[in-house]
RNA sequence: GCCCGGGUGGCGGAAUCGGCCAGACGCGGAGGGCUUAAACCCCUCUGGUCCUCGUGACCAUGUGGGUUCGAAUCCCACCCCGGGCACCA
């Protein structure tokens, strides 16, 4: 009798034989072909929960499954260990943010351990490791020598929760924050920014060069938000050589604009308001200020309070006529030039405040035949618009853009969304800004050969909207590394996306101590070949990624051709359970300890491989454990096959067809299976090629052959059970040590084919037919069908459409 | 409002190119075997309706049209669900 199959025991045993052996550490000089797969580095907040199972159970997989194929593939893990979290938990409890850290990382690394998965875990890199603030504050100071990080005082999004500013990324479309759900007020700070606006070409331009969904391509297409325009000057009427520059993406409707709007805060508003338009402009801006983003941003409410005249007139500089200024909350200074020329006629914001204003509104493209809506934004001749009328949109905004080109006030321009990176944080538990104030020399860069700035360790956590730094005299104090005169340290720290946007790249050689990486090692690994990670990241962490590999490959520190982090990008979908996301702060999580602890973790990893395609979401119900546990029983069967326990029953008889054509045949459809990210459909053919071998063992027939084969499929799936199972079959082998196996194409085809035959359509007979038949042959055969005869009803059929080998319709 | 996905049995899902009576595989359900009994395990059945109960007929992939010898798959219109963007001039 066959020894029983204790999950706990062998699933222990592997990951111990995994870790002391090392097996999937790898290095730089590795004759086999490098392959770099990375799962995004989680944030440690605890165990690990299902979203974080499922991406390392795909991570895992393909780290094992390329290691079959003869690659060297580096398989690193991290922790992106800064973070809020800490910090209010510290506030909390008073305990400082780095041991509750440490503790959080120990119990991540045990489940993704329990896991099986493997890591080369000499290369761990921890964000709040000294070493690697070192090398993030270096790259900060490259940046700002190379003017891609500076200061400015700038309008931020506070939020009142976190006690903090944040990115323009993070604030939600209803103007709350991200976490905390707080709303975000605007306040004027001064800040640090990394000038991510300087590669927006390329960052927009370099995206068709990836291998990612194509949603995630289109969601930074959004963000990047391009568009091409014209910029020109606008003379204003009693004020002589004060001008309003405009940006529009239309210059071939300018003779249509019929008033000009200013953002609010625009710095002409002062200049150019009237005296008896001065109380309403004030109050205007006024109470424009006050408003929180969302309340500006909200299309609710009358469209009449939304803006006031200045009473001063602009020029068209297209026909000299005179137009009104305007302010109105909708014109954003934050774009463009904050100002616009505002065209009722082809823009529907422009036409209803014109109606609401009682402006004119001219027409200078023509609309299509029966056209009844009110702004037409479409193509058409233009009109009423003098050497312009008659050209299509094309031509007449060349020809506009020609005529201010000419005139020397104005040009072709392209305006982005995307605005500059705002990095600092007024936090304890993040990368310091390595910057001191000096009151001789401004802003000072510590030197190199200081790194790291490390926060000190004694200090007292209270919710006072700065960081504890600031408090700290110990820290704040210091001395400027230009004259030595006492100086103040920069107290604020770096938002924790800056750590995540180069630890890609610390993995390819963590332990380089010149610089953050060697240019080399970097070139040989990356880019990463296969990441895997949430869909939320989509926009943030991929974008700050691109932008800091752009620039480190163009300062030299990354290798120069390097232009792109994450060469595939696979997104899985989430878990939901009863319609919301499964997360910590829902509390609805689902703990995979529980699963570790009975059914074991190969069984885990395949209900999600088998639950259903990667990228869709995944519903946790009632019904999920049962399917858990069904993935168990199915190992179970494959433990029995493997050990023999399967044998002749009375009575069964052999399937038929051969068991050799039948393994090629599963080999070629499991292969593929991996190869296009089907693994639910991988998993059903061994599931379905189990089912075959139990008919094949039953009835007394020899099964080895297609069991090893069997095993070795599902080496990437269900590490633990398939090493244990090839160890006892082949001792001294491992199984994840093996060659992927291949088919034969000429075995993996079937030797007859079932031949449908369809009279009008509609399946009439099956035959059993050579694979090789030809069209009249399955034309003979089917008229020779008594069945057919017998729906033909005597008819000749007045066409024969027969497709080798499988089908053939007659039509009457 | 705009841009992407998606709608298939009681449930998760399958069906690479328009072609093997659509529903693989699994869960759930029904029945049987093993067992003193239960669990485990093994086997069979399981979209709907109808009947003459069969190697039977008809219906069926959100709805309505269309193309085709043939449509879950392609086209048009509509409905519903999910996601992204949303005063960006």
């Amino acid at each position: 009798m066959a020894e029983a199959y204790d999950v706990q025991q062998i699933e222990r045993k592997w990951q111990a034989r995994w870790r002391e052996e090392g097996t999937y550490q790898v290095e730089a000089d590795d004759p086999r072909p490098p392959f770099y797969s990375l799962c995004m580095y989680p944030y440690p907040s605890g165990a690990a929960h299902q979203g974080h199972v499922r991406n390392y159970t795909f991570g895992d997989l393909i780290v094992r499954h390329r290691t079959m194929h003869g690659h060297a593939v580096l398989s690193p893990m991290g922790f992106d260990s800064f973070g809020l979290p800490a910090e209010n938990a510290a506030i909390k409890t008073g305990v400082h943010p780095r041991p509750f850290t440490d503790a959080r990382i120990a119990e991540l690394k045990e489940s993704i351990e329990r896991l099986g998965a493997v890591y080369d875990w000499r290369r761990e890199v921890r964000s709040h490791d000294p070493e690697y603030i070192r090398w993030t504050q270096w790259i900060f100071l490259r940046l700002l020598e190379a003017g891609l990080a500076y200061r400015k005082q700038a309008p931020v999004n506070w939020c009142p929760g976190c006690q903090t500013v944040l990115a323009n990324e993070q604030v939600l479309p209803d103007g709350t924050c991200e976490r905390s759900g707080d709303v975000v007020v605007k306040r004027d700070l001064e800040q640090w920014f990394f000038k991510i606006t300087a590669y927006a070409d390329q960052l927009l331009d370099d995206l068709d060069t990836l291998d990612w969904p194509e949603r995630v391509k289109v969601m930074q297409r959004n963000w990047i938000g391009r568009s091409e325009g014209a910029e020109f000057d606008l003379d204003v009427v009693g004020h002589d050589g004060t001008t309003i520059r405009v940006f529009t993406t239309r210059p071939d409707t300018s003779f249509g604009m019929t008033y000009v709007v200013l953002a609010p805060e625009h710095p002409l508003v002062p200049e150019i308001t009237t005296d008896d338009q001065r109380a309403a402009v004030e109050a205007f801006v006024a109470k424009v200020s006050t408003e929180s983003e969302v309340e500006r941003q909200s299309t609710e409410g009358p469209v009449e309070k939304r803006g006031v005249f200045t009473g001063t007139y602009a020029v068209n500089p297209f026909d000299d006529e005179q137009v009104p200024i305007y302010l109105a909350d909708y014109v954003l200074m934050g774009y463009g030039t904050g100002a616009i020329m505002a065209v009722p006629g082809e823009d529907q914001r422009d036409w209803d405040f014109a109606k609401a204003y009682d402006l004119p509104i001219i027409r200078t493209v023509q609309p299509p035949e029966g056209w009844e809506g009110e702004a037409y934004t479409g193509d058409g001749p233009a009109i009423n618009s003098r050497w312009l009328d008659g050209l299509d949109k094309e031509a007449a905004i060349a020809k506009a853009v020609g005529f201010l080109e000419e005139r020397g006030i104005g040009r072709q321009t392209v305006n982005y969304r995307l605005r500059d990176w705002l990095l600092s944080r007024q936090r304890f538990w993040g990368c310091p800004i390595p910057v001191v104030y000096c009151p001789e020399h401004g802003a000072v860069p510590v030197p190199d050969d200081q790194l790291p700035v490390l926060a000190p360790d004694d200090v007292e956590f209270r919710p006072t909207g700065e960081s504890p730094l600031r408090s700290h005299e110990g820290f704040l104090r210091t001395t400027c590394p230009t004259c030595g005169a006492p100086a103040t340290r920069e107290t604020d720290t770096m938002d924790t996306f800056v750590d995540s946007s180069w630890y890609f790249l610390r993995f390819a050689d963590p332990w380089s101590t010149m610089a953050p990486f060697d240019r080399d090692v970097v070139a040989h690994w990356l880019p990463v070949d296969q990441y895997i990670g949430g869909i939320e990241h989509a926009i943030l962490h991929l974008m700050y990624a691109r932008f800091f590999t752009k620039a480190l490959a163009d300062l030299g520190v990354a290798p120069k051709e390097l232009r792109e982090p994450f060469a595939r990008l696979f997104t899985q979908g989430m878990i939901r359970m009863g319609g919301s996301k499964m997360s910590k702060s829902k509390g609805n999580l689902v703990a995979p300890a529980k699963y570790f602890d009975t059914v074991g973790a190969d069984a885990l990893r395949l209900f999600h491989l088998f639950v259903g395609p990667p990228a869709d979401d995944v519903d946790w119900s009632e019904q999920t454990d049962e399917v858990i546990e069904g993935c168990g029983r199915f190992l179970g069967r494959v433990w029995r096959l493997a050990t023999g326990e399967v044998g002749p029953v009375e009575g069964a008889k052999p399937p038929v067809g051969d068991l050799e054509r039948d393994t090629h045949r599963l080999i070629a459809k499991v292969t593929e299976g991996y190869d296009r990210w089907s693994y639910n459909t991988a998993v059903a053919a061994c599931m379905e090629f189990t089912n075959l071998l139990y008919k094949h063992a039953q009835a007394g027939a020899p099964v080895d052959g297609g069991v090893d084969a069997l095993l070795l499929l599902m080496a990437p799936m269900a590490p633990h059970v398939t090493a244990e199972l090839w160890e006892r079959r082949h001792p001294g082998q491992h199984v994840h040590a093996q060659a992927w196996p291949t088919f034969d194409p000429a075995l993996a085809t079937a030797l007859t084919e079932t031949m449908v035959v369809q009279v009008n359509g509609k399946v009439r007979d099956r035959i059993d037919v050579d694979a090789g038949v030809d069209e009249a042959e399955m034309e003979r055969l089917a008229l020779a069908s008594p069945k057919v005869q017998a729906a033909l009803d005597g008819a000749t059929p007045r066409k024969v459409v027969a497709r080798p080998p499988r089908l053939v319709n007659l039509v009457r």
